[in-house]
RNA sequence: GCGACGGUCGUCCAGUUUGGUCUAGGACAUCAGAUUGCCAAUCUGGUAACCCGGGUUCAAAUCCCGGCCGUCGCACCA
């Protein structure tokens, strides 16, 4: 389905719309969830925990969002995420200038050239601005990170522009007081806060946007000593590269075989998040695995691989898989004075673990999820639209509908509901044609509907219809319970 | 952030060229009632909008300026 469509139906339906927008000063890249949203994406996140972090047995924390600087100087991201910007006196644009340099002259700009020695080299190449020739104005730096006083005294501080950084910090306190043992899988949901320049396409580029992030820690030296491999050595992986024709499907144990990746560990993390990413929905054949070069990692990575789903506005990179080293933990280690090194019960020697990440973005996760399951069918001359959830992620699990309010009808569908509604996420319509009742439900993605007749009065049956099929079927009252638990089945 | 184009009920669109009849119209959606009684039926009635701020004018949805947002392109996406 294309973008649009899934964008008008978040509008109209209640899963996403622009925050503030009552206000024309509302800034671009702030969306809010509605409560059809915010249903389908805590139910995604329930399945992330049974299938990431319960399976695996990791420990899941909540840290805060707003961290000290000295954070951010140990994680890199005060030098490595502001960029040197230049603005025309004259028109007013901006530009990189340390890449508009490099572009010039060919001369590599190093990330930590002082702003000083910039200009010199702008007055020593004679540049100008290329739109309107005028002169550049003094460097100046943007950082993508929100930056935020404390206290009366304003202390310098950020909001987090990632989730993880709580989790490094946090590390050593969890390590020991949960009793972790190498590997060990930490995680987090919660917001990070990125200043973009150019947010756009609603939940694909937020400047305020969700993450659940986990980060194994690991013993670099027994990456392939994984014994859950074992769970999943036979899981398909979707492998590329760019330049590749193709995607190369092989099992996790076929790509270690043929080191298309690097150890068990990392095969047996990318085989959860696909096993994973099959059961919300998304159409695994349009997904892959790409492996970064080296000029597009992050800085912090030593190996990368982004997990891209196939959708209306091309390749969208829905979690990035980043094996970051010991960068972190040594980073923070340095600047803190703390050690973080850990005893590894196999050999009974102290490491600094090293870590492997599994970045997820969730709003992105959440449209591509929408996008991939909303269908336009015919249906006698007319259109259809039906979002295809499965059960176990749908805002709206069941409809419960009078075929009319007359004859006691209404009562007892009012009854059936209110027996339901504590245990299921019902909703009951007896407003309007069947028909419409029955579309509005498909339309928010409830698999079911429950519709309440004559004969039921007769002998305490209902009929259950099925979303995708429009088909029916008679279930005794009693038997709704347990019809819908199993239905829920994950 | 730059450039081009755009912004009217929940959604889509008409009206803007040439300021006045716009007290802003339609379709779909929505709400209430009637009717029907298993797939967006029909009838009646209702709710509901000119992105924000300033200017020009007797008069602004319409013209001008600024801002915000959106789409596309450039750049950016650690």
């Amino acid at each position: 389905m294309s973008y649009d469509k899934v964008m008008k139906l978040a509008l109209e339906r209640g899963f996403y719309f622009p925050s503030c927008e009552i206000y024309s000063d509302a800034p671009a890249g702030f969306w809010e969830y509605g409560p059809t949203g915010l249903n389908l994406k805590n139910k995604f996140i329930e399945l992330w925990r049974r299938q990431l972090i319960r399976r695996d047995g990791m420990l899941e924390i909540d840290g805060c969002q707003i961290m000290s600087k000295s954070v951010f100087v140990a994680s890199g991201h005060i030098s490595n995420f502001t960029d040197p910007v230049v603005k025309c006196t004259k028109c007013g644009s901006t530009f990189r200038i340390d890449r508009y340099i490099e572009e010039k002259t060919g001369q590599r700009v190093p990330e930590r050239l002082a702003d000083s020695e910039i200009d010199a080299l702008i007055l020593q190449h004679n540049l100008k601005c290329p739109n309107c020739k005028g002169d550049f104005g003094k460097v100046g730096r943007f950082n993508m990170m929100f930056r935020v006083g404390i206290g009366p005294a304003s202390e310098e501080a950020y909001l987090r522009p990632e989730t993880c950084q709580s989790i490094f910090v946090d590390f050593s306190r969890v390590f020991k007081t949960m009793r972790g043992r190498l590997p060990l899988g930490v995680a987090q949901i919660g917001k990070s806060f990125r200043n973009e320049i150019a947010p756009r396409q609603s939940l694909l580029r937020l400047r305020e946007f969700y993450q659940a992030e986990i980060e194994v820690f690991c013993n670099p030296s027994r990456l392939d000593e994984m014994p859950r491999f074992e769970e999943v050595k036979d899981t398909i992986l979707r492998l590329f590269k760019d330049g590749e024709a193709v995607v190369t499907e092989v099992t996790a144990q076929e790509a270690i075989a043929r080191d298309l990746v690097p150890n068990k560990l990392v095969a047996y993390y990318l085989a959860l998040l696909t096993e994973f990413y099959e059961k919300t929905g998304i159409d695994i054949r349009k997904s892959r695995f790409r492996r970064l070069s080296d000029v597009e990692k992050a800085f912090y990575a030593s190996v990368a691989f982004d997990f891209e789903v196939e959708t209306s506005t091309g390749w969208l990179e829905l979690v990035a898989c980043n094996y970051r080293s010991d960068y972190d933990l040594k980073g923070h280690a340095n600047t803190s004075k703390e050690s973080l090194e850990v005893v590894d019960p196999a050999d009974q020697k102290k490491v600094l673990p090293h870590v492997f990440e599994l970045s997820m973005g969730i709003d992105r996760s959440i449209y591509t999820i929408l996008e991939h399951s909303y269908y336009e069918e015919q249906v006698k001359e007319e259109t259809r639209a039906v979002l295809k959830l499965k059960p176990y992620l749908a805002p709206v699990v069941v409809g419960i509908l009078p075929l009319m309010t007359k004859e006691g009808l209404g009562e007892k569908a009012r009854k059936i509901h209110s027996d339901l509604k504590l245990d299921f996420d019902t909703f009951y319509d007896e407003s309007g044609s069947i028909g419409r009742r029955y579309r509005r439900l498909e339309e928010v993605g409830a698999p079911f509907a429950i519709t309440i007749d004559q004969t039921t009065m007769q002998d305490d049956t209902v009929t259950v219809r099925y979303r995708d099929t429009m088909q029916q079927e008679r279930i005794k009252v009693p038997e709704l319970r347990q019809f819908l638990h199993n239905s829920l089945r994950i």
